[in-house]
DNA sequence: CTGAAAGCGCTTACAG
DNA sequence: CTGAAAGCGCTTACAG
């Protein structure tokens, strides 16, 4: 910086301010810093900036888990999810223009205590969550952390936390109502783990459509779980002629089990899935599906995240998107 | 820290002693100056940090292909690529136990430049480089900056990088004497792009065994280039009997079009793939295929980089893998 | 084994 | 509009 500084006969004052474009530098000086940097190659050093501006132009996508039996198989889970994928995928496009870079930080319940230090420490201005049990303590230990963050459903304890959300329960009912309409009349469904929203809520809103007493198994949002749910609907409902599933991950290892019982889909059983992420269209049939705008639900917490940082007292918001039937061939 | 050092009764000088646990504190003040962080719950600020020790604990994971048509779809290919997935697994999960965190970081040559500018700046202690393209200059350009690095083949023009790769050709050749032995006669294959080794090896090492007028296309490693791969194959060669596909994704499209045009898999034609990812479990039948340790790679890759970084002149390695024949029931 | 002091490379009130 | 100076929060020779 010294060097640029004396290259163009100012100070290095001059020299920070013309890269931080602050508004009041003399046109005449600005061009001459400007093309002694160039000559220079000259490059902020970003941790000397970071300790002053307290700014460290990243934020942590932090994927937390209640529990992980095996750390190679729940990395290799995480990084393999299309749901996930989805969600990196369009929070890092969000964050690209305001030049600030995502890490990914997968947890569980064990090194939680990791995260918090990790964010303690300063590496990151502020933190997307992703949490997959209502009771994971993590968001009540970051917002007391007083680090700006995004959640990506609504906090089970109220929080003042901006979040984004999935209309959850209408997805279910477009589900139900589609396979009733289409003339299904033994309706069941494998919805998610029970612990989060995106588990309860669209169970109950199925039953509340397809009827309360509509047999149900929970999945684990896995495909292997969604084979062997449907394998267990099956034996105890031979005749159901419709079947709602919470992903499409779940939904193409429950078409598989349908299919391997020699049942025909959609004819002798419709199946909707729900996410319209990559396997529904890699199923055969293709997946009739309630599409979930992943890739955008990413990008918005990103932008609310990126507006929370830039304005610490900024209101809190929640941002809840509505869910589609797409139609294909399944349902 | 000042707090810390005061409850402790120490100086600064020996309460980062502690922290960094250098050699030389005496176990009495250590355990006072232990007692006094965990009272404050002082954490150190890792900007103040990494501007002195020059070490930012993070290492970057960057991602290069040539050309990226559109933003978004690029994002969302490679975050839901099951390859790069398990890169990004493997590399996590190695780099965890040394503290250090990874970024991922796509880019394509248009913005080479700003991968270069993020590196310059210091966020990272080094890179691992995975490129699409055996022209890609990256390599090269992150080599002259003088940073730490690692790739993820054997670089195009002679560079004194470490890398890690896979003996592409024995792949193949296990492939094609498979096809050979389990009776198969009319064998073709469907490559993946030329301009890399995992493209241009593989397939030169199928003709090699399978006979050096043996079909092929070159396919894209995506599951849609592979299905019309196949079906230009098919076209062309219709009584083709063995099937040597590049990357399981590919292959699980050729499974499609193959099974469209009525003929059954493995017995009118036996397809292998290449990879042993998640595909490969999910097609109908189960892929066999020639696998690659994929996390395994990534974590040596992880592993070099550390040393690399921890001692600056360290001599270059390179570390190949040999991949294996799985039999399932494709092949 | 420990402390006083310098210094890492920036930004930003504060004067002028 | 610009510069001199202080300061961000650490680590690390250098003495002792």
């Amino acid at each position: 910086m010294d060097q640029v500084a004396a290259a163009a006969g100012v100070s290095r004052a001059t020299v920070s301010r013309v890269i931080n474009n602050a508004a009041s530098v003399a046109p005449g000086i600005r061009d001459a810093v400007q093309r002694a940097i160039a000559s220079t190659g000259y490059v902020p050093n970003v941790a000397a900036r970071s300790l002053v501006t307290r700014r460290s132009n990243s934020v942590a996508l932090v994927i937390s888990e209640p529990d992980r039996p095996d750390d190679h198989s729940f990395l290799n889970r995480i990084f393999t999810d299309p749901y996930f994928g989805r969600v990196t995928a369009g929070a890092t496009g969000a964050l690209r223009p305001h030049d600030v870079h995502l890490v990914v930080v997968p947890t569980d319940s064990a090194d939680h205590h990791q995260v918090i230090r990790y964010l303690r420490q300063g590496h990151v201005d502020g933190v997307l969550l992703i949490c997959s049990s209502e009771h994971d303590p993590l968001p009540g230990q970051v917002h007391a952390l007083g680090i700006p963050a995004v959640l990506s459903s609504r906090p089970a304890a109220p929080l003042p936390v901006s979040h984004v959300d999935l209309d959850q329960r209408l997805g279910a009912r477009l589900a139900a109502e589609h396979l009733i309409a289409r003339g299904c009349r033994r309706l069941a469904t494998i919805s998610g783990p029970l612990d989060i929203p995106a588990g309860s809520e669209r169970l109950e809103a199925f039953r509340t459509a397809a009827g309360a007493d509509a047999p149900a198994v929970i999945g684990d949002f896995t495909r292997a779980g969604g084979e062997a749910a449907a394998h267990r609907l099956l034996d105890d409902h031979p005749d159901l002629d419709g079947l709602f599933v919470a992903s499409d991950l779940m939904a193409e290892g429950a078409l598989r089990a349908v299919q391997d019982r020699g049942r025909r889909v959609p004819d002798d059983v419709a199946v909707v899935g729900f996410d319209d992420s990559s396997p529904a269209l890699e199923c055969r049939p293709q997946l009739t599906t309630i599409r979930q705008p992943v890739e955008e639900m990413a990008a918005e917490m990103a932008q609310l995240l990126v507006a929370h940082i830039d304005e610490p007292g900024r209101a809190t918001r929640s941002v809840i998107f509505q869910p589609t039937l797409v139609l294909r061939a399944s349902a």
